[in-house]
DNA sequence: ACAATACTTAGCTATATGACTAACCAACTC
DNA sequence: GAGTTGGTTAGTCATATAGCTAAGTATTGT
């Protein structure tokens, strides 16, 4: 039941994780470079870092002794599949409100 | 900064919640209709619904001694549109690169 | 009026999360 | 080889989250 859809969403209910996301867009960075900017002490960015990482959002690799970070994009997709779903789901159900007001609308006399 | 989608994800991230929201696009339902097929003790359940409702997700009323919750489309369009947008800053990226490489490819002689 | 239904409130527990400091290791640089 | 840079580990703390039980309130049904 404990879908993977947890540590995704969770890993976006964090504005620090989102401003890194959004960074990671504009392509891969070093881990420095990504904590430039955050008022916070780095072993707490490298844990929201880590969040991201389980969540699947987000790779790195180290080469010396830069570690560098990289988007997933696949893994957005997997969250822009869940709304679309939802979203389609809702609006067949308006759909079908919209049939039966129309109807009702048609058989009022 | 703290941004109004904190409350939005952290509450898709959980799978009870995201259950009462598949259950809700179907239509409105009563708190106890809601909480059948759901393993926990009603005040836990509540719980979850208070964090639906306070993300803006749902709203609820009560008539009676029944309370019937309901969901609120646009707020899942708030999420679907993050996402859309940061796909297709990732898109645009992309055809950038995509240029770029057939740039280099022409020029290459 | 009494009982049953449909929540609601209060209070507890355990674990998770987000932050910090301090100390550490590994790899460049001079 | 000594210092600096880039990241890591360890340990503490405060608050938030998710669960529970027990007891309470307010409608509705008989």
């Amino acid at each position: 039941m404990t879908n993977q859809l947890d540590s995704f969403f969770s890993a976006l209910a964090d504005p620090t994780r989102r401003a890194v996301v959004e960074q990671l867009i504009q392509g891969p960075a070093a881990v420095s470079a990504l904590h430039d900017g955050h008022d916070m002490a780095l072993p707490t960015f490298l844990r929201h870092l880590k969040v991201l990482e389980d969540s699947g959002l987000v790779t790195s690799t180290k080469k010396g002794r830069v570690r560098t970070v990289e988007m997933q994009p696949e893994a957005l997709r997997a969250g822009a599949d869940w709304f679309e779903a939802h979203k389609s789901m809702w609006e067949g159900r308006m759909d079908r409100l919209a049939r039966l007001a129309d109807h009702l609308e048609r058989t009022r006399t």
